[in-house]
DNA sequence: AATGAATGAGGATTCATTCAT
DNA sequence: GATGAATGAATCCTCATTCAT
């Protein structure tokens, strides 16, 4: 049996062992070898995989949002009329595969990573700009000329309901998560009403 | 030049520098000899004073909370009827001491310490726990029963701003700021009277 | 040359390593750094192999420990009667493995260290329990009920002896070293016989 | 009140307070911070009095040899008869003031020192010749030219006593000491009739 | 494909010692 | 006489990364 095709999913054992690393040590100070002995294997291999330690973590975040874009999809797709697709949206943002509590506190490391690292910062900038055009559209046929207001508001609440889970320590309660947002989105629509 | 009484100068020094230091590198990896040539001593003074780089830390989170406590304080003294005083917490949030490029960084790197280190956690709860009631009180007057729902709603958004913020690498737009969660606040508010 | 298996070579080395530094500076206070060198290999390595200083110190005494036992048993296997067994362990104190210069001002060190080392204390409780009883059981066929008194006596009377050779900063006279503990062996004899 | 005529007072708090802080540390590695802490003042007078931490060191060692001196002096000039001079050595080597447990302690600390400091291997040195000689003009009387090889005996067993009392971690055991040393005395003595 | 071996570069921390007051 | 202030030098230890096999 040959070792051939191996690559991809030692990558992508990598990828996973580095989001449960990140979360279940609460620090983007994870050791490669950590990483690699989660995974399965030496740290000599994943440098083989990723080249740098900078690699593999970048390959984690892609690996979230496209988990997260692939939700957003999926949820976009069974949804009707605007106002239910502005709420597939922020549902999707708080569903199984990414309001997990590794995925969270990965996330939150994210953040921290792209403060020095120019491409965890572009992948956070496509990240918030996704965010905000899939509120936006559905927003547009609801609210007009409110929506890019509107889209800002729910953006920074999804991300504050995120930063306080993250911290909580707690499991993450999805329901109460999609209340809170969901509650600025009716509280704005009846004042848009007004 | 008297050379005695230099603990408190020292120590306020290196405060300081631990928050510039943290905003300028945009990582907690900030080595204590970092701090402490900016605070233009050595690092072995700087350990003198604290005993550890975790003390120093701490010490600089203490900081921050001590000033955004007087800032609340100096906000809400100014304030007059319920709304105002919601509005004072808002924007003291936002004010020219809090919410300055270096501050928000450290702040958000602290968020990441607390993950980690007990007494960070500690300190964050205080935070969390001051602007929660901050925001309750005078909700209370306004509200009655939302009150609770709407302080979350209210402290949800100030930390997604102040989350958004932390990444966008421009100097921080306290209007705007305070607009958004204003935005939020007036909006409930319609709702409540609907 | 292959480079797998490496592990006990390295091992060895540096246990061997230590062993000659601590002799040759005559402290405890000799550095990783140093014993990595004289062991040929960099002072990361040392560290990836035995995981901190204390543990290649313990390492050192237990290969000490180990040789000593091995000569006890070689010399009591070519020994005839109580008296000569008494004797063999007497010599074998003194043989050439243990009582070299390098080896007694190790040993000395390690007496210090197992004040404060808890595993050192151990290792060297087993060294005294071990050197008592091969005292004791051929000197039981001696003089019976004394026994105890006779081994306490000359476990001292070797212990002295190193300790003493251990300052001398003369090469380690083996004859005179055993002379010295034989005349208090022969005397104890002739006092019980009498 | 002048605070003149300090200096004595300071050096001896200095010299007790080393001495102290060896025993209980049980190590050489103990700072003259504590050192000074324990005697009540800063490590800056410390060394202003000692200019550095080898002359504590050394001066705590002549102080235990200075002790040890007069309490020989004393047993000796109240001692009768050949043997009543070899005995009392041997008593005074394990008096009050001498084999305590922070003294014998500090005393093992210092023979590892004299490993490395040509002052404190001279004062060693000074403490061998005096005990051989104090045990060897009671031995002439007792057993002419063998009072040689029994001064070594008798030194060697001091010696080893010490060693073992100062591993045991127990409260040191004056009675058994002196017994054992005593014990070998005798039989040497009783050899030497035969 | 895979890994044990190996290291250079750093970083926190400690401490003897000096100096100005 | 006495001390707080201050530091350079050292040491243990960690880790990303490279390389030979």
């Amino acid at each position: 049996m040959p070792k051939v095709g191996m690559e991809p999913l030692r990558r992508d054992a990598l990828v996973r062992a580095t989001i449960t690393e990140i979360g279940r040590a609460g620090t983007l100070d994870v050791t490669v070898a950590q990483i690699a002995r989660r995974a399965g294997m030496s740290s000599a291999l994943a440098h083989h995989y990723f080249g740098s330690k900078e690699q593999i973590f970048l390959a984690a975040m892609r690996h979230i949002l496209t988990i997260y874009g692939a939700e957003i999809r999926g949820a976009l797709a069974a949804a009707d009329g605007h106002e239910g697709r502005v709420r597939a949206v922020i549902r999707a943002s708080f569903s199984e595969g990414s309001f997990r509590r590794e995925v969270v506190s990965a996330w939150l490391h994210f953040y921290v990573l792209a403060q020095t690292q120019p491409e965890a910062a572009r992948l956070l900038r496509i990240y918030q700009r996704r965010l905000r055009s899939n509120l936006l559209v559905p927003l547009r046929g609801l609210v007009g000329d409110r929506a890019g207001q509107l889209a800002d508001r729910l953006s920074a609440m999804i991300d504050g309901v995120y930063l306080r889970e993250a911290l909580s320590g707690q499991p993450p309660d999805r329901a109460k998560a999609v209340r809170l947002v969901e509650g600025v989105l009716a509280a704005s629509l009846i004042e848009d009403a007004a």
